[in-house]
DNA sequence: ACACAAGATGTAATCGATTACAAAAATCGA
DNA sequence: TCGATTTTTGTAATCGATTACATCTTGTGT
């Protein structure tokens, strides 16, 4: 009974206020939706029955009648990745200025989690989704496509009719990041990977390769260091790095992060940033201003991508497009900071360990 | 016609799945939540015409009917600061466990966005509310308590019958800052706060002054600089502090980001740290660790924050406690890294602009 | 003042599940 | 085999709104 006491709060529906009100439901409803359609009159009463009773439509009820949940779903592979959180910044201007909330569905990197999104989605609690996560193969996008669901892709692009793509140009800048590096005079590259099996890891190592074979180096001359879109992963590269005989000049990380725990390791073993080594991020996070030196990075512009992503997904929503109309890439810009700089020692072909 | 092609997919009701079982849907119905109260032979049937059909149920009429919404919302200050991003982390993992959802309410630092959810609140889109932020009055916490909704304060303590609080001991934390920077010989203190008119912010500064006040000092020995929790609170306290004259040389700032904006920007203009002036933050964000020098901070069990509230929450929807049973204040520990040390100018009250 | 159109309101069906209660079927013991 | 008991299944009410359609009011022009 006393445990009972903080939940006995009597629910007010909208039968009370009409009753209170002296009309039908339908005119409390009317009031509340569309209040041109009744007399100023009734409008006015009904304000005040709903203003006395603090009444509040329950909003499920709603949602079973005109069959939209006013929900949208945000999967993203880890929410403590600024990435992802001011992707979703960006969402969520747009999708607040439309009335729809956002369900979050965080993978935490793992991408086993996915599953239950994918039947959160299915089972209708959600109007559309949004997905910042993607894997080879894209099961999860396809079963949600599939089922009539409105579905934009925001990781690299997915291939699949029905699905629209608003990402950015990752690839392109991946390549100019080895073109850049190799313009200044760097011959052995390092590559920092994100997540294995991601497209968006596939589509960035694919620039990479690109980026190698138009500057007329071929395989051999660069080494990958594998691991997913964190810090570690730039530390665990660090060490590799600094184990190596020939190590590379020219390191292109597929995320700031990787890139900031990089740098950071190396710099504890006196290697000179960049002096010995040179190192290009990804993502353009605001840590990257922070650091010491500041990261040399390309900027996504997350913020729009997020808008853009949101309103697309939103006009997909109220049919005002086909999802093969819209496929978005918007370009992402290198800024040129402290953390890459031509090579040095120029007889080398690499930094070699002897000369730390 | 051709812009419904990708909408145009039938939905299967529960009167389906009965028809083509040849069972009523309340068969149907029991055999997906209560499957022992059917015979095996009745399940069976039904479960193939469960999986022949592709049916899923739409739970926004299971919520209307069980006025169960297994969804809970999550408002917080900031996303793109990783405090609220790790608590989440700890929020997602202990409700996922239960089956629930996470509605997210983003403030993005800005007050007046927190009515937009707390209507969503009362409207019973969820179950419960999370509050990771606090204004002075809290008059979105009581107006959701008195609506009879489950609630917890994950900011600092809201002293409110039926608000459960669950927070860190950071009053007491910020204490011990003041005198850790004090039994390293400083004298002369900074305080950079955090978001103004927030509980949290109150807190912190609360302990701070007492700090002051238990190692002997007086009001005239500390200087405030006011911000919200971002890198550019730190940023346009460094300002500040540069223009000084006697300037302060044991900081302290109410979070990492701004302990971090401070100490890049001071850098830039050769003040060392600790040399010239010691910095200690307070959140121990992972980006913490990857700063040049790494910075002192107290650390917030930010994780296990998350898990229990959520788990105080689940209790309270679930009828298991009162509000009153339950408030928690998990320690913070203090890690001692590179960004404070000894005052060197033993001679100087501070550290005048001339010596730089 | 009357006929008719336009506007306001009410009645009741509907969204898609769950579940109390009733009815039917299966099980059991004698 | 029969009646009593237990188990399984079905019928229909219910959750709380919206909205098509019917009905009743009001307003307009003659």
């Amino acid at each position: 009974m006393s445990r009972k006491r903080w939940r006995a709060v009597k629910e007010i529906r909208i039968a009370d206020v009409a009753r209170l009100a002296g009309v039908s439901t339908a005119t409390v409803s009317r009031v509340l939706s569309d209040p041109d359609k009744v007399r100023q009159k009734t409008h006015d009463l009904v304000m005040e029955a709903v203003q006395r009773s603090g009444y509040i439509p329950n909003s499920t009820a709603q949602k079973l009648r005109t069959r939209r949940t006013m929900n949208v779903l945000v999967i993203a592979p880890r929410l403590t990745n600024p990435v992802f959180a001011e992707i979703l910044r960006g969402v969520d201007d747009e999708l607040t200025q439309s009335g729809y909330g956002i369900i979050i569905g965080n993978l935490d990197n793992r991408r086993e989690r996915e599953a239950r999104y994918v039947d959160l989605a299915l089972s209708r609690q959600v109007d559309g989704v949004l997905l910042l996560t993607g894997y080879i193969p894209e099961n999860g996008a396809r079963s949600m496509r599939d089922s009539g669901l409105p579905i934009v892709a925001m990781c690299a692009a997915i291939h699949e009719d029905g699905i629209p793509n608003v990402v950015v140009q990752d690839r392109e800048a991946t390549r100019k990041a080895v073109e850049y590096l190799a313009r200044l005079g760097h011959r052995r590259f390092g590559y920092i990977s994100g997540t294995l099996g991601s497209i968006i890891e596939a589509e960035r190592f694919a620039g990479f390769c690109e980026g190698i074979a138009a500057a007329g180096f071929s395989w051999d001359d660069f080494v990958r260091w594998e691991g997913p879109f964190v810090f570690s992963t730039g530390v665990a590269a660090a060490e590799a790095f600094l184990q190596m005989r020939d190590r590379p000049t020219g390191i292109f990380a597929a995320c700031d992060e990787s890139a900031i725990g990089f740098i950071k390791h190396v710099r504890a073993e006196r290697i000179r940033v960049p002096q010995d080594v040179s190192v290009i991020g990804f993502d353009g996070i605001e840590y990257a201003d922070y650091t010491e030196p500041t990261l040399t990075t390309f900027r996504q512009p997350l913020h729009e991508l997020g808008r853009v992503g949101a309103d697309v997904l939103l006009k997909l929503i109220h049919n005002q497009m086909k999802p093969e109309d819209w496929s978005i890439r918007l370009p992402v810009t290198l800024l040129e900071r402290e953390t890459t700089g031509p090579v040095l020692h120029k007889d080398y072909k690499s930094l070699r360990r002897s000369t730390v």
